[in-house]
RNA sequence: GCGAGAGUGGCGGAAUUGGCAGACGCGCAGGAUUUAGGAUCCUGUGGGGAUAACCUGUGUGGGUUCAAGUCCCACCUCUCGCACCA
């Protein structure tokens, strides 16, 4: 929607009331938020917004006795703690007791037309923190359950109906909305929390003190904290009958009705006789007929379609019809990967043991736009479908990545923004396997990446680099068996047969572990460097060689498959590249015999050290103290401690 | 406002457990090859500095530590999420 209109078309939106069908996910509200914990391996801020939309709020909804009337309206709070502050109520404008309690008032045709003005606003603008506070007098009072103080109801563009009771206890010392709302309506400020070691008067209050402090003007509570006096008073109210312990969540119940056509359709039935029901289970499912016409208003068809909409009543016989909307697409998406772990089943919506035996999803990859929704709704329905005894897990996903959106210009890639690059230009000129390298290669998957047109061409190039260095190489090692045993290696061999080694361990555990495949891919170009530097002589080196082109190529498969499949065929060999295992690498290979110790002076880098792996801690502080460049630090000096890293650091203190 | 994440060369990024900051790539500069261009190869490339020694440097300011991009505290900026939620 944009400005009112739809982004598309121009045409107006409006809201319109619907009869529509729910998934009761607010059962599971508690569940969902309370297993949170158990995602372990999930990103924080994923587990973060879904906690945020759950929206958890723990409060006592009380009840305001109405002054000349047999009724009292019920407001919900977290604060009760200031209770004694209570002022005013507020109603939201479409709150059921609106119409009685402004029966009476003398600006009634004024209230009625703000009530008329909120219902047509759409949330967003009405519910903005920005937006202006507005607010009516009905004319009605309630009284104040603990002064027992007669006090206005108003009703206020900010008060939602749906959420809580859709009515507050305004107070106004310590609500900084309530706060503003007073001072644009001159209404009362009672002060009722004190802060530790302050005195504030309401006549010197700027804004709204909603910290903690101890209760003032409260009372038998006086004196109390607010912490306990939030319990202590809860109790009395509830004692009193008055109040009742609450909880809120923010998360509302799921609409699945879309009035499309393209959906699975919502496997209802409403028999005149027999009233709504659901498809019998020997029924479902329910398909979407395809011999249809669009209309052209772009409404759904199926409403109009005699052939779909009747239908019989598997209860009675008689005559029934078909809900016509279908399911929100995030139904589907909600269990589909239980029904790939058996996706040929034709008699179930999937096998309950090969789901037991599949699941949870060890790795579960998505774009962060489906922190809330999809994740969210996954979660609630493996639980349902657990408590229908089909799945014996709680949570589907044990690990989570979310991928970055790719931004340009900065924005969202996206359809609408009309920024998109076309892989298509990306794949005609440089091939798929460049265009996938680039995009793998410019930043970790989890991060957003700003699109630059510019470093595809270095991962062009990089294949070029691959692809003459295998075709250079082919006659010398074609037919050579690289299974052969070499021994007697020359120092240059065994650099590149460490470096090989090295680079299958990193891009083994860069892909296996950390799903960071840019630096995997930035090992493999080292990779190649060294090859390009590796001078070969003889036979020993060109079954070296070999080894670490064939390594290469299936390191390098995952990454760009068609030109690694390629070269791999211009090896020789028949069966596909894929069908080769992953390379493993040697720890011996690894294993150095001389390692650069680096010696600092105070923490500074001053000099760097060759020694054997096996120089005792000793002789490496000898060798230190009595290198060249070091001893210009330390003569003269008192040597007051050295910190020896094994393998990689030498700190002299002086 | 609340919550989360991020901030490192001209650019994308690396540094996985506190231990050589800038891997790898782009770009740029110089050179080789070439009739020329392209492609390729070699060299250099954070800043300052006699271009050596050295100094300095990971958003800002403090702190912890022999040692901080990394840990702690405060702040700034950006991105994302939620947002008048009572």
């Amino acid at each position: 929607m944009e400005a009112g209109l739809c982004w598309r078309c121009d045409s107006p939106v409006v809201q319109k009331s619907l009869e529509q069908w729910f998934f009761k996910i607010t059962d599971y509200a508690e569940e969902l938020l309370n297993d949170c914990a158990k995602l372990t391996g999930w990103p924080e801020r994923v587990i973060t917004m879904q906690k945020n939309w759950i929206g958890k709020s723990v409060g006592v909804e009380i009840d305001f006795p109405l002054i000349g009337g047999d009724t009292h309206i019920t407001v919900f709070t977290t604060r009760v703690d200031t209770l004694y502050g209570a002022t005013f109520v507020l109603l939201s404008p479409e709150h059921p007791l609106v119409e009685q309690l402004i029966k009476d008032a003398v600006n009634k045709t004024e209230i009625e037309a703000f009530i008329e003005r909120m219902r047509h606003e759409d949330k967003i603008t009405r519910t903005a923190v920005d937006r202006e506070k507005e607010g009516y007098f009905t004319g009605a009072y309630a009284k104040n359950p603990f002064t027992g103080n007669k006090i206005p109801i108003y009703l206020a563009n900010f008060v939602l109906l749906e959420y809580g009771t859709g009515a507050i206890m305004s107070v106004t010392a310590h609500d900084q909305r309530d706060f503003e709302f007073a001072q644009k309506y001159n209404l009362p400020i009672r002060l009722v929390i004190m802060p530790k070691g302050d005195k504030l008067t309401e006549s010197a209050m700027s804004k709204a003190q909603e910290g903690p402090g101890a209760l003032v003007n409260s009372g038998q509570f006086n004196g109390l904290d607010n912490e306990s006096a939030k319990k202590k008073m809860a109790d009395y109210l509830e004692n009193q009958g008055i109040a009742k312990r609450k909880i809120n969540y923010r998360l509302r119940d799921w609409g699945i009705s879309r009035q499309r056509y393209w959906g699975a359709p919502i496997p209802i039935i409403y028999c005149d006789k027999c009233g709504t029901l659901p498809e019998a289970e020997g029924n479902l499912p329910v398909i979407l007929p395809t011999d249809i016409d669009f209309p052209d208003d772009g409404a759904s068809p199926l409403p109009d379609l005699a052939q779909f909409v009747n239908t019989t009543c598997h209860k009675c016989g008689g005559q029934a019809r078909r809900e016509t909307d279908t399911l929100d697409t995030f139904v589907e998406s909600s269990w589909y990967f239980a029904r790939y772990t058996c996706a040929q089943n034709e008699n179930a919506i999937f096998d309950p043991q090969a789901a037991a035996y599949w699941l949870p999803v060890n790795q579960y990859v998505g774009g962060i736009e489906h922190a809330v929704l999809h994740l969210l709704y996954s979660r609630f329905f493996t639980k349902v479908l657990r408590d229908l005894g089909l799945l014996k897990i709680s949570e589907p996903f044990s690990n989570l990545l979310t991928q970055g959106m790719v931004i340009k210009d900065g924005a969202k890639m996206s359809k609408s923004k009309g920024n998109v690059v076309d892989p298509e230009d990306l794949i005609n000129k440089y091939g798929a396997d460049t265009a996938r390298l680039f995009s793998l290669f410019a930043s970790p998957p989890e991060r957003d990446l700003e699109w630059n047109q510019e470093g595809v061409e270095g991962s062009y190039r990089f294949l070029n680099r691959v692809w003459r260095l295998v075709v250079n190489y082919l006659e010398q090692i074609k037919s050579i068996d690289e299974n052969k045993p070499i021994d007697n290696l020359c120092a240059e061999d065994k650099k590149l047969n460490r470096k090989l080694h090295e680079t299958i361990k990193k891009v083994t555990e860069d892909i296996q572990q950390r799903f960071h495949f840019n630096t995997a891919i930035s090992a493999i170009m080292e990779l190649v460097n060294a090859l390009y530097t590796y001078k070969p002589k003889g036979e020993a080196s060109y079954i070296l060689v070999k080894k670490s082109i064939k390594s290469l190529l299936i390191m390098l498969s995952p990454f760009t498959p068609h030109i690694a499949e390629e070269l791999w065929e211009s090896l020789g060999y028949n069966a596909s590249l894929a069908t080769y295992a992953w390379p493993e690498y040697d720890a011996a290979a690894i294993k150095k015999e001389e390692t650069l110790i680096v010696i600092q002076v105070n923490g500074k880098l001053r000099s760097k050290l060759s020694v054997a792996v096996n120089t005792s801690s000793d002789e490496i502080e000898k060798l230190a103290l009595s290198d060249e460049r070091i001893k210009q630090y330390v003569t003269g000096k008192q040597i007051r401690k050295i910190i020896h890293i094994p393998q990689k650091l030498i700190n002299i203190v002086v």
